[in-house]
DNA sequence: CAAAGGTCGAACCGATCGGTACGAACTCGG
DNA sequence: CCGAGTTCGTACCGATCGGTTCGACCTTTG
């Protein structure tokens, strides 16, 4: 509660304490579940407030989408590289990491994918073309490390691993998704065909 | 328009013409981008035929959902059965039908997992995950045939590689998906441990 | 202390929402 | 030909939608 009526102290602040606090809250609900008024009660901020920050409610939400598809990304990228310098463990790593995911009570899918099914709008499927760019880099750069002779048709086959994964564990079955998910791909790894160069 | 103005002809009829109009229209303008009002207008049906046959809009939607996942569902099937008995060529043939669907510039998306993004309400989440049994009952099938020795583990991962590829599809980049899928998945299914016993 | 500007809360707007009601038009089985 | 059943078109309902406006409150700046 950094602002508890008026003030200036610091106008980005405010700003970021929302989006901070709207995540969850348009995660769980959808973003046409929810309507303006209870999404700024849930949030503690008033209309205005939303208007002078994002101009409109669509304002908030890519916002949101674009803040959460880079943290999520960071997160897993950080998870792999903790996981040491071998390709293989970086792997298995990010699918351990999602399989930690997809347990958190919480878990209902990825956000960007769900706003882009609801929202045919341009501007959020453009933020989740990005999201699955992020995931495709971060796959190809783990899939040119390991050797493999065409690193983008690798990294695209894992990226449907980790997309398909994340669909099966919010709507069918999240236990175990991950795991099995990282078992197919460390399988893909280990099968494709590489080149004597690694970088 | 097998329904000019009023007709007792063949209620049954009317309704599955509305199910058959209605599917198009909500694919492409998502369940909540449609109103009941223009919704009715573009099938060419009053309000009131929609509600003494569905009960609400939501009926409709769940009616619809329920018959367009048996029919992709069996259209895949079908796919995969007419490439002949050897499981290879049927999980070959599965990716290749899909890639065909991917295709179609009216493509967004397994309908199933869009709907279930935006509603949160159990029916249409309860009929998305049937969907994902019936996919995963046709790949741990050929999964079987193919002598894994846990076919309910292979079928798992390639239903993800099925789902992921239609995301990636959908969000992302329509080209080859498929190809690179069913690559990613005859891949699996060689590498996968086999049991002697083949039916 | 005064001006400037961020925030709140509530009132308010027109539009649209899902759903209902009803009379008229129509096709059928008897 | 007559009543039962279906459909259409339209008007209508209360609720909610996204968005705007405004006065009061508060904090910072000078």
């Amino acid at each position: 509660m950094p602002v508890p009526k008026g003030s200036t102290i610091d106008p980005e602040r405010t700003r970021a304490a929302m989006m901070e606090a709207v995540t969850p809250v348009l995660y769980e609900r959808g973003l046409d579940g929810i309507g303006v008024a209870e999404l700024c009660a849930s949030i503690g901020v008033s209309k205005e407030t939303l208007y002078r920050h994002f101009g409109s409610k669509d304002g908030l939400v890519e916002a949101m989408l674009e803040a959460r598809s880079e943290r999520v990304t960071s997160w897993l990228a950080e998870a792999a590289a903790a996981a040491g310098d071998d390709p293989r463990d970086q792997l298995a790593a990010l699918f351990d990491a999602l399989q930690q995911w997809y347990d958190d009570p919480v878990f209902r899918g990825c956000a960007m994918l769900n706003a882009a099914a609801q929202h045919h709008v341009d501007p959020v499927r453009a933020i989740t073309a990005r999201h699955l760019d992020r995931y495709l880099e971060l796959l190809t750069g783990i899939a040119r490390r390991a050797g493999a002779a065409d690193p983008h048709v690798l990294g695209r086959q894992l990226l449907m691993l980790v997309e398909g994964a994340t669909v099966v564990a919010a709507h069918h079955d999240p236990a175990a998704a991950g795991e099995h998910a990282r078992q197919a791909a460390l399988t893909l790894l280990s099968a494709a065909p590489r080149t004597g160069l690694q970088d």
